[in-house]
DNA sequence: CTAGATCGTTTACGCCGTAAACGGTCGGGC
DNA sequence: GCCCGACCGTTTACGGCGTAAACGATCTAG
C-alpha cells in the first residue's frame, strides 16, 4: 500500500525526472580533476548516499583522488555545499529541463508561474536529499527565499510580474506566497520520500510490525491511517498553485482597477 | 530600515516569546545530571550558538561535566536531537504557551487553528535556530508532517475537525494544507532572522560596503530592494491562514450539502 | 636542459562521537 | 561495623572528520 502514484495517472514532474537519469555514476574515473566535474561528483554522491555520508575524503575517493585534491577547485566543505545548491538551483535556466522553457518566454504571468513552480518541483524530485540544502542555506541577501535562491530567479519572478500589471508593492508581496508555498510543499514532499527510503532499507526483523505503533489510543488517526498514507502529492500541489494563482489575480484586477491604492495581501 | 516591526503594532506572537524569557541561564552548575536537564542545556545552547556549535563535548561543558557523563541520559547526538524537537514541541501541550491555550477547548475548529497555528510561530520565534530541526527531522510515521510532528498533534488535529463535520478526507486534506503553510512561512521566517543575526556578528569592514552586492544589472531588483526588506512577516501570517481558513470553510460546505461527495480539494 | 608552474599526495593537528575501563561514593543486608 | 553492589561521572582510547603545510611528480616555456 502507500505506492509513490496510483497506476491510472502518472505524475508528470516525476515522469520528466525519471528519463533525465541517463548519465552514467562517476566511480574512480582516471584523472583530470576540474571544479565542475566535482560539484557533479558530489550532487551524484548526496542523490545516492545522503547528505550526511557526504565528506571530503569519501568524495575524494569516488573521483579516485584524495581528499586533499579537491582543495585546489573548492575552498572547502561548506563552499563545496553552496556550489551544490547553486548548481542544482541553476538547473532552471537550461534550455530544456524536461519539455518546457519557462524564463523570457512565457504566455503571460500564470504560465510563467506554473512553469517555474513545476521546474523547481522537478528539482525537488530529482534530487530530494539536496533539497533540504536548498531550503536552509543562508540565502545571497536576507530578502531573498528559498527555494527561489538566485538574484538572477527573483529579477526575472519581479520583472515578469510587474510587466504583467503587478505593482510593485503586490509583485513583493506575491514573491513572499509563492516561496512559502513552494518551500513547504516540496519540502514535505521530499521529506516524505527520504522517510519511505530510509524505512525501506531497515527491514529490521518483522516488515510489518514496525509500521503501526500502536494507535489504539488514537482513534482519529486509526480511523483515517489508509488516508493518510495515500500520496496524492502531485494533485495537492497542483490544487494549491492554481488557489494562489487565483488569489493573486485577483489582487491584479483590483490593482488595475484602483490604481495607486496599495492595501491588499499585506 | 527594515526593523522587525513597524513601532505603532507589535507582533503578539514576538511579544509572548520575549516576555517569556525570564529563566536563568545554566552556566556550570554544580551537579545532578538528569535527562531533562540536558535537554534543556541543549536547546538554551541552540538557542545561542546555534545548531552546528552544539557538540556532545560544549554542552558536557555548559553543564560542568565531560562529554561522556551524558551518555548516562541520553543514546548518542541523534538522540539528543530528536528530544530536543520532542521537547520542544510538546510545549505547545502545555498549559498556557503565553496567553491561550488550543488543545481541548475552544469555539469551533477555525478558532481551534488559529490558536494551534499562533501557537507553533510561537515556538518557531522562540527558538529560531532549533525550528529547522523540527522541519527537517524524520517524524515518526511517513505520513506525519512537521511540523505538526506527534501523533498526539495529528490526533487532535483530525479529531477536531471531524468532530466539526469534516468529512475524513477532507480532514485529511485539510492537515496537509495546513502543515505545508505552517512550514513553509515559519521556516522562511526563521531563516530571514537567522541571515540577519550573521549578518549583524559579521561587521568584516566597512558596515554598508557589503550589503548591496551591485543590483545594478537586476533593475526589479534595485526598484523593489526597500519593499523587499521590509519585514511583514506577522501581516503575511495572518493573511495567508484566514485565505487557508476560509478555503476549508467553502470545503466543509460542500461536504455538507452534498453528503456522499469526496471529490473536493484534491 | 632547466626553472617554474601545476596538481595530486603525504603528513600532521585538533576536534568530533562514542566504546570501554575505571574509580569514587553511597545505602542497605549481614 | 563492614562490605558490596549500584550508581554516576572521569579517563583513556580509537577511528574519522576538515583542513594547513610540506612535499614530490609531471609538464611546459625559455
Amino acid at each position: 500500500m502507500a505506492k509513490t502514484t496510483s497506476d491510472d495517472h502518472r505524475d508528470p514532474d516525476l515522469v520528466a525526472v525519471q528519463e533525465g537519469h541517463a548519465a552514467a555514476s562517476e566511480l574512480t574515473r582516471p584523472a583530470g580533476l576540474d571544479r565542475d566535474r566535482i560539484l557533479t561528483a558530489a550532487i551524484g554522491f548526496i542523490d545516492e548516499n545522503g547528505l550526511s555520508a557526504l565528506t571530503m575524503r569519501r568524495l575524494g575517493a569516488t573521483l579516485g583522488v584524495e581528499a586533499m585534491a579537491l582543495y585546489r577547485y573548492v575552498p572547502g566543505r561548506e563552499d563545496l555545499l553552496d556550489g551544490v545548491v547553486d548548481r542544482v538551483v541553476e538547473t532552471l535556466f537550461d534550455k530544456d529541463d524536461g519539455d518546457d522553457i519557462y524564463v523570457e518566454d512565457h504566455n503571460g504571468w500564470q504560465d510563467y508561474l506554473m512553469r517555474l513552480a513545476h521546474g523547481v518541483r522537478r528539482i525537488a524530485l530529482a534530487h530530494p536529499s539536496v533539497f533540504p540544502l536548498v531550503a536552509s542555506r543562508p540565502p545571497a541577501a536576507p530578502w531573498v527565499r528559498p527555494p527561489l535562491r538566485s538574484l538572477r530567479m527573483v529579477e526575472s519572478f519581479l520583472g515578469t510580474l510587474t510587466e504583467a500589471g503587478f505593482p510593485d508593492q503586490a509583485a513583493v508581496a506575491a514573491y513572499r506566497a509563492y516561496s512559502s508555498f513552494l518551500l513547504g510543499h516540496l519540502l514535505l514532499e521530499v521529506t516524505q520520500i527520504g522517510a519511505q527510503v530510509s524505512l525501506l532499507d531497515q527491514p529490521e526483523g518483522d516488515p510489518e510490525a514496525q509500521a503501526n505503533t500502536d494507535l489504539t489510543q488514537f482513534p482519529a488517526l486509526l480511523r483515517t491511517e489508509a488516508l493518510l498514507s495515500l500520496d496524492k502529492s502531485a494533485a495537492e500541489f497542483e490544487e494549491a498553485l492554481e488557489n494562489l494563482l487565483d488569489r493573486l489575480e485577483r489582487v491584479l484586477h483590483e490593482a488595475k482597477n484602483s490604481d495607486g491604492d496599495v492595501s491588499d495581501l499585506a
